[in-house]
DNA sequence: TCGTTATCGAACAACTTGTTCAATAAAATT
DNA sequence: AATTTTATTGAACAAGTTGTTCGATAACGA
């Protein structure tokens, strides 16, 4: 890839997360994106289809760092336990969020962000489906698998809504505990 | 209120559930509604300010009718509490959401619709907070309230939620054996 | 150095929003 | 029934947005 095409791209998702931890996605327009950027309008429509496009490209680059994995000899070795094994895996992620220069965080209480949203749910049920026994440990023998990882996954998602929107008072560790008792 | 008056309101409510249950809420134009309603561009905005405000009017309507309570005698008599007895709260709502002819269920389901699932989850609030023994009798004391509430409120939500997306395929009944369950 | 390719910037059509205003029709008042 | 009041209409409007086009310019890679 060219080095201007690198430089373009970078330029345009790091001026989409600066303006995005400050607005809501549906009131920004393109043409505040590429005036940050410092890109012509012609060239944003190069790069990316659309808004939606281009959200969907920072969902793919920030998911795919915290969620995916490397082939390591023969088994999947994913990135999220090859840290110190975690007591929790809801602890595990919290704090790869918050680890996260861009403002990942602020994306999720953002009240209209069903692409953020949804690219999140996405990795976290293939997380749980090739990983069942995470939250599935618990699961009642009575409903289905199904409707058990999309629950976990809401569940999760929701915690950490609830608390972007009262002010981060708790410690990870906390927020950790109260997950792991209503799941 | 003038004849004239009601019939527009109700005519540009009505042409918009209709529209609501072909397409996403923010595709949805001014244009299209006013047309499907045949009312004049003026006359749309001398009733709501804008589409935003037009489906918080809606959702007023909408929950008003299963969420509010009218003063009986001495104490509050709650429209969800006036049938008979329900075997579950989850039940009796969910009934309450089926039974309506305008198309809410596909609202909830809705990708983005943050005004309408705030809406649903405020008055779900307001009536867990008056009648907290509701979800509440199976409070971990480890758990803050506001907590509790916002993961009862959700994992309504997202119950419904993932029902319709897979298809409406169990019984209201076992919907809320699965929510019972997990909650 | 030279061909290739990305970017620029300006202009463009098509669409959307929310406002204005005079003309008209329907309601309320007398 | 006549008159006043009020709602609706339709058209036009400015301002903003989206996504495209194109020739000129600059940066890249070989």
């Amino acid at each position: 890839m060219d080095r201007r095409q690198r430089k373009t791209r970078e330029g345009i998702l790091n001026a989409f997360c600066e303006i995005l931890s400050k607005k809501r996605y549906y009131s920004i327009t393109v043409g505040e994106i590429i005036e940050r950027a410092n890109v012509g309008r012609a060239t944003f429509y190069a790069h990316f289809e659309t808004k939606d496009f281009l959200l969907k490209e920072l969902c793919k680059d920030l998911f795919c760092h915290i969620f995916d994995g490397t082939e390591v000899g023969d088994k999947m070795h994913r990135h999220i336990f090859s840290c110190e094994a975690p007591t929790s895996v809801f602890l595990h992620l919290l704090q790869h969020l918050q680890k996260n220069d861009r403002n990942i965080l602020s994306l999720l209480v953002c009240e209209n962000n069903e692409i953020f949203i949804g690219s999140f749910k996405e990795n976290l049920e293939a997380l749980i489906k090739t990983q069942p026994w995470i939250f599935a440990k618990k699961r009642p023998e009575n409903i289905p698998e199904s409707f058990w990882v999309h629950h976990a996954v809401s569940a999760f998602v929701e915690t950490i809504r609830w608390w972007l929107e009262n002010g981060k008072k708790e410690s990870a560790e906390t927020l950790s505990e109260y997950f792991e008792t209503i799941i």
